[in-house]
DNA sequence: TGGTTAGTGAGACTCATTCTCAACTGGGTT
DNA sequence: AACCCAGTTGAGAATGAGTCTCACTAACCA
């Protein structure tokens, strides 16, 4: 399962995953499906990453990242963004927290739908 | 309604917001609740907001900002953290995408909860 | 008053996720 | 090999957030 998270380039849904894993064998249940997922993530094999409207989405990398959604086609793609590093001491100092993470999530048009929309235009529609 | 989520201090689930919205008026349903926040949403008059593990939260203030979330209590509260907005420059530059929104939530320990652990050594449990 | 329309309450439905539990597995013992 | 035990699994029911449908109603208009 760790495999199928990792050699995946994007972020699989618990559902996605399922359905390639069960390819490999086809006994296995949803259920334990969502246990394996859970004890990765646990043991920080895998991070789990929740957005908004859509389930929970898994993620073969590890190190701290961030992410760029788009709000047209839902494409979801990492970004690295160390400025945002400054930031968590900021919240820190706000909230008398002790931050030990943080995420960010970038909401925008990715270049296909922008050119998609681009075209609509001429085309009128 | 809208001054339900507004008068709140924090961040309401939907079904926070119904209990409250139905003590003024019990003949509600839970349709119309979400409906209308939806609504609102849609309009900017409140921000929508949805967390890992949790349900979609309603936010009255419809600036932008940040969250802190408590890993222990759950509990979720708002900072400023305006050194982000570059960060948002180099995640555009990154992914290519035309980015119009970010948010970053901070994850780690609220001070209530860190004194609780501290005492819990002392009181070992 | 009768017709039209948008909004509502009620509750069935969907879908992701979690829970339950009997069956199974593998390791250790006799 | 037969047995026991603990941990894991498959199967599917249960849960819970959120959505959808539809008859009903209030509001507006002729």
């Amino acid at each position: 399962m760790l495999d199928e998270v990792r050699r995946s380039d994007g972020h699989l849904t618990a559902g996605e995953i399922f359905e390639r894993v069960r390819r490999r064998d086809p006994r296995i249940a949803y259920g334990t499906v969502y246990r394996t997922l859970h004890l990765l993530a646990e043991h920080g094999l895998i991070q789990e990453l929740t957005f908004a409207d859509q389930s929970s989405r898994y993620d073969g990398r590890v190190d701290r990242h961030d992410h760029v959604h788009c709000v047209q086609c839902g494409v979801l793609l990492d970004v690295d963004v160390p400025v945002a590093l400054i930031a968590r001491h900021v919240a820190a100092e706000q909230s008398g927290f002790h931050v030990t993470s943080h995420h960010t999530v970038f909401a925008g048009v990715c270049p296909g739908c922008r050119s998609a929309d681009g075209r609509s235009f001429q085309l009128g529609g």
